[in-house]
DNA sequence: ACCAATGTATATCGAAACGATATAGAACGC
DNA sequence: GCGTTCTATATCGTTTCGATATACATTGGT
């Protein structure tokens, strides 16, 4: 999950520790904690898909090796099944350039499905929440509404993405 | 954190783990793991905040105690300081009304205050991200301004809230 | 009436992530 | 020159996660 967003950003170009973490909050994605981050390196350095590039100083600088680029193509690649996460989905996202174009679709469409299942039982609590009998709190009537609006955007965000995917393949 | 949940729960009646997990769900604002609930639950009940009643067949029906009560309002009541996570917050808010309304109008507004601060950053982060020379992937320009747009969402959202608060507190 | 599939329910394991905190050098302001 | 803020790495204990095991109950089809 981390390890995987490690890597891609590894990808582009070695970075430090701090570094990783504020690239992965300017994604839009993730303000990680040094109790994760940290670890995640050691592990990846024990399973050595990444290595310690000049150590200039105090700030470690991490390289990915060859065994890294092998291992995020595979996790990149993975097949997106049902138990993906929000998260694993947006770091997909962020490195989906590397995959060809019809494998995009697949991932964007397939997101589209998990999220529509979503907004359906969202919308069902939030019409049995209404139409009960005792009408429930309304803060918590504010809660369900705002997560069945949030799905809503989601989707329609999605839908852009999807849309935007067809026109750019079809010039292509 | 899920204990604060639990424990909210618990207040309006006794429930079994599965029933927390799928009131927890419907409210919104979590899909807990049993991997995350049923240790939580034997947590409290080491703590003696709640306690095993009617262990009728199979199902345990967890009830909150008086220890229990306290340590909720406790929770409840707590400043809600500049770390409070997401999460912690939407629980907060499931349980308002048990808060007089002077504090609860604290606790949006302090909300409110928090939001717009990442709302700021996230604004910095696609206006460099936009303007910059070599202009971003567009999965990573779609990602950050997603970001944006939920979060200027939510801050829509609390007003409303904020607006309502005040219009209850003028008539009371 | 039988049985397969689905739903309800509790439990546990190892791994991952969190939040808090410690430490310390570097850069900046005044 | 001295305090404050920023950069940076590190670690500790706790919480949460995801997967999986198990088993009884309910429902639907044939």
């Amino acid at each position: 999950m981390l390890d995987f967003a490690i890597l891609g950003l590894l990808m582009e170009r070695p970075r430090h520790g701090y570094e990783i973490k504020r690239s992965l909050a300017q994604l839009g994605f993730w303000t990680v904690s040094f109790g994760s981050l940290y670890p995640a390196l050691r592990r990846l350095d024990k399973r050595s898909a990444i290595e310690a590039a000049e150590g200039t100083g105090r700030r470690k600088a991490y390289a990915v090796t060859g065994g890294g680029r092998e291992l995020f193509a595979s996790l990149l690649a993975a097949d997106p099944d049902a138990s993906e996460t929000d998260r694993a989905f947006q770091i997909r996202l962020a490195f989906l350039s590397q995959l060809p174009q019809n494998e995009r679709s697949r991932v964007l469409e397939h997101r589209r499905t998990k999220v529509a299942a979503q907004l359906k039982s969202a919308r069902e609590i939030v019409i049995e929440a209404r139409s009960s009998t005792q009408q429930p709190d309304r803060y918590r009537l504010a809660l369900m509404e705002h997560a069945m609006r949030s799905i809503e955007s989601d989707i329609a965000w999605l839908d852009g993405l999807i849309a935007s995917e067809r026109r750019v393949s079809q010039t292509a």
